[in-house]
DNA sequence: GGCTGATATCCATGCCTGTCAATATTGATG
DNA sequence: CATCAATATTGACAGGCATGGATATCAGCC
């Protein structure tokens, strides 16, 4: 589902080689979307620099004051798109960043010397 | 408006080292969310790939199956968060990518070393 | 000043989404 | 098995947003 827009960014150039196919832009407009709530950016930044690379849901709650099934639906859209992975030990779930999804749009919006002057 | 991102972003580390606060967690997904649509991506791919590092409106009309006040609206939105910027030049509008500020996202999901493992 | 082409604004409409209450699920523990 | 704590799912609702038609603005031209 999301496996294309990652291949396409894997080996592709950033956006101002050439113009982004539709289907490409589809795929990476979800993710920017993800990152486009103030609420899942700060669960992001959270999750990435928690001790160890990972938090769980309870820590991320805990910084909000947000119903918890709110919580819950943001974590789902992160991991939706890739941005984030789960993994449930014992009573909690653990959420970690996906470091490749966002070297990948860190390159992609990397500004290439023919824009940058 | 949008300047306190921006100054937040210049000197700021990147999104794991400590977790964003909320002003500045609302100033960038909002330029987030411009991106978070595949017209828009599609948008910026064009301009910061087009001749010159510029393009005026009808050179991206052309490149979709969309209304024209659509199409201004879309440019409107990259605009307010500062991405694109315009000029015009006689009857044509033209419109260019804000290198530095395509360049403080790629440096803000850039992946530090901790989470990279 | 009128006319024409390029772009922006206004307005309406249908869809998407963030939020939460209620409820379900899952795992540990007694 | 009953219970409790942690997390996910469901359903509903309000606000936001992408789209396009109609219209306004703006620049060049006759």
């Amino acid at each position: 589902m999301l496996m294309d827009a990652l291949q396409v960014l894997e080996c592709g150039p950033p956006l101002a080689r050439r113009p982004l196919g539709e289907g490409q832009a589809v795929g990476l407009a979800r993710v920017f979307k993800a990152l486009g709530d103030p609420v899942r950016l700060r669960i992001v930044s959270i999750v990435a620099g928690h001790q160890g690379g990972e938090a769980c849901v309870c820590d991320i709650t805990d910084a909000f004051e947000l119903a918890q099934p709110t919580i819950s639906h943001h974590l789902k859209v992160l991991k939706d798109v890739g941005l984030l992975t789960s993994e449930r030990r014992a009573s909690w779930v653990y959420y970690r960043v996906v470091p490749e999804r966002l070297a990948e749009l860190s390159a992609l919006l990397a500004v290439p010397a023919e824009v940058a002057g």
